[in-house]
DNA sequence: CAAGCAAGCTTGTATATACAACTATTGACC
DNA sequence: GGTCAATAGTTGTATATACAAGCTTGCTTG
């Protein structure tokens, strides 16, 4: 028999969620303790325990040293999204892509980029226009604001070669990340380049990214609602 | 000495993490072995092991049994965006929340609704409408269909006291779940009930849930883009 | 020279044990 | 009855050990 070994600590983990998406254990209710389930399943308590931890990573069950261990409440209170480079995403559908780089200046910043970017106000920072095509059509215009202390290499780039978000993660290591999602409408150059009527809705995420130096660059990506969505899909 | 007390493998990751932020390990570069670590931090295989594991789990390092552990590539190729329900995340903001439910009925379905509830045509599906407030604005109109053979009873709720999304995790455990996020112009009747204009650009999530049994609903969330917005502060 | 095999290193799983840190309950004492 | 302390039970950290499973390298052999 070529059978598949299962690992004995996914064989506690799989009784423990069928437990629980049954039914069977409601919200905290109380699980049973490691020494018990290594009782009950003739293993280790280490091994009993890696299932209890697992679950725990997965936001299933909640423990507390001395109280024990607990179904934890409402699984999915926050749901998390993906938000992908577009360039991997475009290559996922199978279409084609192209990116057109339309400046690549050094700017002066204005007060609020500065607080952004936490530079002074007399620095100079660099910015990038990036626009993004899918089939020929243009579906995402990609802004940034770069940090030009910590990158000064930046202006030298080819993006039509490596994306502004590569070059920059191989850098200046990333340690942090904000992102922030709006339903905006374009201004005027923006519906142009992206050749969409000004009343149409797009999609804009405002990302900023840290290495341990500093903020590094101020991401301004902004996409057509009805050519462009965000979309993930997960499992508990 | 009242000193804090750190756990042996957390100073090996925060080593491990300097090597990496600081660049001197870049990517895909081998990171020692466990016995290596073990002997190096003067502790146990296991110990130097944990280390190295909870970084896998985190993202930063990538392991292959037999060939070793490496650092992993682009720490960011995909950032997350955690979408919260909307009622924690107003009372977090400190303000007051209050829901006003607008509609609670059975309903017969068309194609697509069918299709994504995977129901047949012929079956009735139970509809929600749930109007939430932030210091007594509308912000965001959450509709939901329900799949009623798996949530029999959810038209005796009342969602003033739990959210429909509460509810349904406490009856049908959730599994699975897929969320989109577009830019959208709301139609008349909703920017009535979220006293917007008709030309105010909305995000608009639609997010699917499953359970164990099948499609439990499908929750359509708008809100004006004025008003509102996702954001996530994630750290590596 | 090429193919294939074997040795050695790496990670993965599992056990038994010990002690530390924390919680909740019980019971004694005031 | 209320307060406090001891206690039993639970999770957290750490070690030493053993074997399994997978990759790499280098050597043997045809």
């Amino acid at each position: 028999m070529a059978q598949v070994k299962t690992a004995k600590f996914t064989i506690i983990k799989d009784h423990i969620c069928k437990m629980i998406e049954s039914g069977e254990w409601v919200q905290h209710s109380k699980v049973p303790s490691e020494n018990v389930l290594a009782e009950q399943f003739s293993v280790s308590r280490m091994t009993a325990r890696r299932a209890l931890q697992e679950l725990t990573e997965q936001g299933l069950l909640v423990r507390s040293q001395g109280a024990g261990t607990f179904v934890a409440t409402f699984k999915s209170q926050s749901s998390l999204l993906e938000i992908r480079n577009i360039a991997d995403e475009i290559h996922d559908r199978g279409h084609q892509h192209h990116a057109l780089q339309l400046e690549l200046i050094s700017v002066d910043v204005n007060n609020e980029l500065a607080i952004l970017l936490g530079v002074k106000e007399s620095e100079k920072v660099y910015y990038s226009e990036v626009l993004h095509f899918e089939n020929n059509e243009p579906i995402q215009l990609e802004q940034r604001y770069v940090n030009s202390t910590l990158v000064p290499e930046y202006l030298q780039q080819n993006f039509a070669q490596i994306t502004p978000h590569e070059y920059l993660s191989s850098e200046a290591p990333l340690t942090e990340a904000t992102n922030e999602v709006e339903a905006i409408l374009a201004n005027s150059e923006t519906c142009l380049q992206l050749n969409i009527e000004s009343s149409t809705p797009c999609l804009q995420v405002k990302r900023r990214t840290w290495s341990s130096k500093g903020v590094v660059s101020l991401a301004i990506l902004t996409a057509p609602g009805n050519k462009y969505r965000l979309g993930s899909h997960l499992t508990f």
